[in-house]
RNA sequence: GUGGACGUAGCUCAGCUGGUAGAGCACCCGGUUGUGGUCCGGGAUGUCGCGGGUUCGAGCCCCGUCGUUCACCCCA
């Protein structure tokens, strides 16, 4: 038997996982230089909470979730989104009793039972920020920089922000109406009058040609915007635009996810794809209450890192790899080896990263592992080195060795780092 | 969930009208009693995704299945 990870599942190892990893953090970086705070929350979830939260009537809920009863009997799914789980966590925990807006984010696997395709997994990586308690268009454009900001600083630049406001409750309703009067008087198949009837609003993404055109001339949501949404999505823009983002609105731009009002915004890669989202979000002014918390306003985005990576992949942004350890000890014969061991202890002590060569194979044969690791140093521990109590330090890219003694090994070595 | 393409060594792939499986890279050893990258020589490696069928004979043809991929759908 011959196993294999389940279908659709993202996994990285080495050398891609370093990549991985790169992407990742680097989008973290850019949130918690922002004043946003971990919350580290648990995979699973209160069915119940995603079919309130996120919607009984979207696509995520009403197919892609993977549910199951656990052993006492209680619903439970795998997270398809991070919002309303950590919204969850900000209310149970009270986090939105103190400053406001209560700034959180979090990392790492959701779940969606989809057909996978390159960029779309059953298992797959997200990073994203919820922002609670506070209406504020300057908030909604520092969100958005904050995501901006993580894609530039992997290197991104063939990508594009699309922006657009769903406004509040009463301009949906009045939009609604005209929407879905509008859509009877087209000529469409079953399949597409059902998706209709789920989210009029859905018809404005469909990718075929003829529907695009039907619906060129449909009623659009922004001419609906009550005053104060306006005013709102009005002044997202011009905080963008002296943040010197570059976005476009684009009113027929949709978010599968009942919860979002206001401003909703995506990034769009150029070169993905199908799945060429790698991130998204928006406001969500009813959410909290919907999923028992107090009635607050709320903001975020959820990023998507296995096709950031990919994105960062397609422009050949990813960095290669550094230097994966800073010494290299290559030592000969069994003495020698617990040598070794004792002075790695000691310089990971000093932060000075360090590897053995374990095994017994050749020197020439070591050496060559040395090489491949990409270490910096390397030091070969022989018996004369033992009696000795002095080693030739190496230096792997240009092949020059210096004598150093045990004692001083860690001196010197911080030293030579310290200057590269 | 629907439709198309593809599954051969760790990786990338070749394999003719069906005749008993190969290359490059990577890996190991040696050329240099204890110093890598280049070079040279040598070496190991496959249930040809899996299961069935047709055939004297299947990597190649047929069916099923699993997986990958592209699109729809959906979204990170």
């Amino acid at each position: 038997m011959k196993f294999q990870a389940p279908k659709g599942v993202s996994e990285y190892v080495p050398p891609r996982s370093r990549a991985f990893e790169w992407t990742r953090d680097t989008l973290l970086r850019s949130i918690k230089h922002s004043g946003y705070q971990l919350v580290e929350l648990p995979v699973f979830e209160d069915t119940e909470l995603f079919t309130r939260g996120v919607g009984a009537s979207t696509d995520v809920v009403s197919k892609e979730m993977y549910t199951f009863e656990d052993r006492g009997g209680r619903s439970i799914t795998l997270r398809p989104e991070g919002t309303v789980g950590a919204l969850r966590a900000v209310i149970e925990h009270g986090l939105d009793r103190g400053v406001l807006p209560a700034k959180v984010f979090y990392v790492g696997q959701f779940f969606r039972a989809e057909r996978p395709q390159a960029g779309r997994y059953r298992q797959f990586y997200s990073v994203g920020i919820e922002a609670v308690g506070v209406d504020d268009p300057a908030l909604d454009a520092e969100v958005i920089s904050i995501a901006y900001a993580g894609f530039r600083a992997l290197g991104l630049k063939q990508f594009h922000l699309d922006i657009t406001s769903l406004g509040d409750g009463q301009s949906r309703a009045a939009h609604k109406v005209d929407l879905v009067a509008f859509i009877k008087t087209l000529d469409l198949d079953e399949a597409t009058i059902v998706r209709a009837q789920l989210n009029p609003l859905r018809l404005f993404d469909d990718k075929r040609e003829e529907v695009r055109a039907m619906m060129a001339t449909a009623p659009i949501l922004l001419d609906y915007l009550s005053e104060s949404s306006r005013a709102h999505f009005l002044a997202v823009q011009s905080h963008l635009k002296a943040l010197e983002i570059p976005f476009s609105i684009n009113p027929r731009m949709v978010r599968g996810l009942d919860y979002y009002t206001g401003t909703t915004f995506e990034f769009v890669h150029d070169l993905l794809g199908a799945q060429s989202g790698i991130g998204g979000g928006g406001g969500y002014a009813g959410l909290m209450e919907e999923i028992g918390g107090q009635s607050l306003p709320g903001i975020g985005f959820g990023l998507g890192i296995d096709r950031a990576l990919l994105a960062a992949e397609a422009e050949n942004v990813v960095p290669t790899a550094e230097f994966a350890s800073d010494l290299y000890l290559i030592p000969l014969g069994a003495a020698a080896k617990s040598t070794a061991l004792i002075i790695s202890e000691s310089l990971r002590d000093s932060n000075i990263s360090c590897e053995i060569a374990f095994g017994d194979r050749s020197l020439k044969g070591a050496m060559k592992a040395a090489d491949k690791s990409r270490a910096r140093y390397v030091i070969v521990l022989g018996e004369s080195e033992l009696a000795s109590g002095e080693f030739e330090l190496k230096h792997m890219a240009s092949g020059s060795t210096s004598s150093v003694t045990l004692t001083s090994l860690v001196q010197t070595l911080q030293q030579a780092l310290s200057v590269i």
